[in-house]
DNA sequence: CACTAAAGGACAATAATTATCCTTTTAGTT
DNA sequence: AACTAAAAGGATAATTATTGTCCTTTAGTG
């Protein structure tokens, strides 16, 4: 049994070839949006439905699989369920990158600031990226 | 001339009386998002079209006069434009507050983890509001 | 291998957003 | 204050995005 497979299990998930599929091009794409997910999938499954990739992408979601990242001006991208690290988003070619940043002390500011009870932050720097300079 | 009147056009934008509204309702609400929006402005013009909402909408963002905030597993809300802050949502009432928080340091640190030229941030924290608790 | 719950696919239905077209209004300019 | 061009508003059609339905197939368990 593969890796993917057991993972897909323990997240209550069945491991079916679509989404072992999707779980591979999810790891290697790193970040990818729904059209763009179709695209790729519907090469190995010529006759994938698109409700198959809606169903299963919340389905992934509900089930802390993987993770929606809403981007400023581009649709969302979805990325699978890692520690907590934050995103850059180059403004010229949209590809999105993980970094790893301590926001405790920002944390701790926010909670005097706000007396919230803080538990997730969710973090897109912009900018553009070396490549794009 | 009234105040909004005057920042609508140094923003390229017209003063109608719909787009005064909006920025009113802007104003008093903080954050808002399109349907709260249509369903407050619908009370002053019956005769408003949701159109005109989703238009004035998109000029107003194009123009920077408001910015769209987008918020974990809910509906962007859109607010004013006003000088670099963050977002903190509660789960459980939805209220979305400003804070004022420092972010330099992390930006530095992106900034050499990522080879990136970083020039906006989008921060949004969650967590449980005081009422909420 | 047999059984049951769940998943996939086709496609209809909804929801969200944008485009079109025509009338009215704004913001200058006489 | 009237005149005009450009823009905005409203109605509504069209498009795009997402979800629901229904029936067939498959995964996972005994």
């Amino acid at each position: 049994m593969n890796n993917y497979t057991r993972i897909l299990r323990e997240h209550n998930l069945k491991a079916t070839p679509q989404r072992l599929a999707m779980a591979n091009v999810l790891h290697v794409d790193g970040h990818i949006s729904i059209e763009s997910l179709y695209a790729v999938m519907i090469e190995k499954f010529t006759s994938i439905s698109l409700a198959t990739i809606y169903k299963n992408i919340n389905l992934m979601v509900e089930n802390s699989f993987i993770q929606e990242v809403k981007i400023p001006h581009a649709k969302s991208v979805y990325e699978l369920t890692k520690d907590t690290h934050s995103h850059i988003v180059c403004e010229k070619c949209g590809k999105v990158n993980d970094v790893s940043l301590d926001l405790s002390t920002i944390i701790d500011n926010a909670t005097k600031q706000s007396n919230f009870k803080i538990d997730k932050t969710d973090l897109v720097l912009s900018g553009v990226c070396k490549g794009c300079q």
